[in-house]
DNA sequence: TTACTTTATCGTATTATTGCGATGAATTAA
DNA sequence: TTAATTCATCGCAATAATACGATAAAGTAA
């Protein structure tokens, strides 16, 4: 069927999904990187620092905005985009909640 | 085309989507947190606690164990599974890592 | 041996993702 | 107005991922 049965998942994991799948990808870790390592926009250089056409750019930009772990400032002709905080500390929270959960044991295989 | 070009980002880059796609999918979140939870060993139970049908199962186990963040121990005719200590350790280096590369600021946007 | 249990794999169908050239939209500059 | 710039979107092609029934594989128990 290939369609990912959402609904009957927790809000919860349906969330850390969403927000893993923002760093899936090589090409967005590479982008989140660029924009968390600046203190100011990135002004679409973007598309000059990664080896991909500029369309395939722009729709990788398209899914992070979805997720809303950026955010895009139209200052014509240009598009300034930069990090989200609210959505990074959320991604940092669930992230955290998840990979804190683990209870190490000796007893474990 | 369709297919990742990961020759051309970072080793790092790679590992960090390669790590995110492990928890892509509520299914693998929701299969993580069962295994993470516990001190012990799951065997096999998990097909009765999600409701997807073995195969699917089976196959997001795979996938795990490929990444390496889970491992199988075989206890015919059962296989135990728990989480893989080092990989998980690693998650949380390299989401932390690319996590607290952010810096905020209050010139943008 | 013959069931039975448990898990993995195969085959298939369907949808999602990745990538890019071409084009469109919106603004600026000349 | 006419380019030029910048980014989004469209359309297409190809691969990846999701899901499940059916079957195979590997062991235990009778």
């Amino acid at each position: 069927m290939g369609v990912t049965k959402t609904e009957i998942f927790t809000d919860h994991q349906n969330r850390v999904a969403e927000l893993a799948k923002a760093f899936a990808h090589p090409a967005r870790v590479a982008i989140l990187q660029l924009l968390a390592e600046r203190k100011a926009c990135v002004c679409g250089d973007l598309v000059d620092e990664l080896p991909l056409a500029q369309a395939t750019v722009s729709q990788h930009l398209k899914e992070l905005k979805r997720i809303g772990i950026i955010k895009g400032d139209i200052d014509p002709p240009r598009v300034c985009y930069c990090i989200n905080e609210p959505v990074w500390e959320e991604a940092r929270t669930l992230f955290g909640n998840v990979l804190d959960a683990f209870i190490s044991s000796p007893t474990c295989c």
